[in-house]
DNA sequence: AGATTAATTGGACAGATCGTAAATCCAATC
DNA sequence: GATTGGATTTACGATCTGTCCAATTAATCT
């Protein structure tokens, strides 16, 4: 009746270890040719684990999912001084786009797959839509910045700048910089070019 | 050993009629609360139908999402012709956006659930791409009445008419025709706004 | 009318997959 | 050496897919 509180560095550790095995054996396997196979028992033998510990670590499937998910934006160490910090508008909206650009283009395949599991996943589905929102926050204290830009405009710089616009127009081997460049002209000219007038 | 051939309108009427039964009862399921849940089972019985005439009918479960996509998209009724008979560019884009945003809003839910289980269906995904295609395309010859539109920026517009455009954009109650527009300047700003200069 | 066929049904089955539970093992910690 | 946290093993129930096959019903041919 009394327990003894047992903390340790090397347990913790390898605990860490099993489990960033295997989110690192469900990346690899969500960016494989056979990524529709993917179960919690294809997972647990590429990471070398058993089935029931990915239960006891992730809690279900979803969990996994999710859990990748957030590995994937920890770890993809998203930047955004750079957009902040530059002197004007222009500068400030390539920077972003790279930014996100570079982003998508880490993981395009697992990203892709993900979103797409999100959409029958409704916890999935949450997580991703708040990631996409904190996007939209920082286009909007982006443009604070800078006036006159309308709610409107934002919402569709917002949609330029999601991984399905990068997606759409990175096929054909299209160079990540140069999405890039398509969706900061394309931001610009909405920007500047809607004629208020004629 | 002499197969006598026996044709009907009857019974072909009536097989049509529970394909089409089959199908409703999809798209119903798929348009509710508790779309994770379609299943051959849940969907034979919306149907009054026997899960094995699903099996005989489509061949298998992928076989019915098909044949969903393909009769939103058929009895979608997508007329072009207002935006190939347009008089200018503008009127064109206009024509365009508002025909795709209109399908696209027709059965929002049904659509990007479905496009979101085609990233996990091979099958499903290939007809979603050929889908995508042809609006490809068909931006490709309305805009081939017009000069110097580059290859870039019909590869941004065919996004900014995509159904991830749309539904971002209709987010908060927007309306339909709001979206449209957003995309129609969206796509006018990028033609003619671009300034190659400086 | 009687034979024949098309369309559908019902039940049973194998195989995957998810998720839970309980007993056990092992090594790090007290 | 006893205890604990983490991992394993095995077993199980539930759901879903897809297949097989016998049986049923109604329309069609002769």
């Amino acid at each position: 009746m009394s327990p003894r509180t047992y903390r340790s560095a090397r347990r913790q550790a390898a605990a860490e270890e099993t489990r960033r095995r295997a989110l690192a054996a469900a990346r690899e396997l969500l960016a494989g040719d056979a990524f529709t196979k993917i179960t919690v028992d294809t997972v647990a033998k590429a990471a070398d684990v058993s089935r029931q510990t990915i239960y006891n670590v992730f809690g279900a499937k979803s969990g996994l999912l999710e859990a990748l998910f957030d590995a994937l934006a920890t770890q993809g160490g998203m930047d955004l001084t750079e957009a902040f910090t530059a002197p004007g508008e222009e500068a400030a909206l390539a920077a972003f786009a790279e930014t996100f650009c570079g982003f998508w283009a880490s993981d395009r395949l697992v990203i892709r797959r993900l979103r797409g599991m999100a959409v029958l996943d409704p916890d999935l589905g949450r997580l991703l839509r708040e990631r996409d929102e904190m996007r939209r926050s920082g286009l909007k204290a982006l443009f604070s910045r800078f006036e006159g830009t309308t709610p409107e405009n934002i919402d569709v710089i917002w949609q330029l700048t999601a991984f399905e616009t990068y997606d759409a127009l990175a096929e054909g081997d299209r160079d990540t910089s140069c999405v890039a460049g398509l969706i900061t002209a394309a931001a610009l000219a909405i920007l500047h070019g809607s004629r208020p007038g004629a």
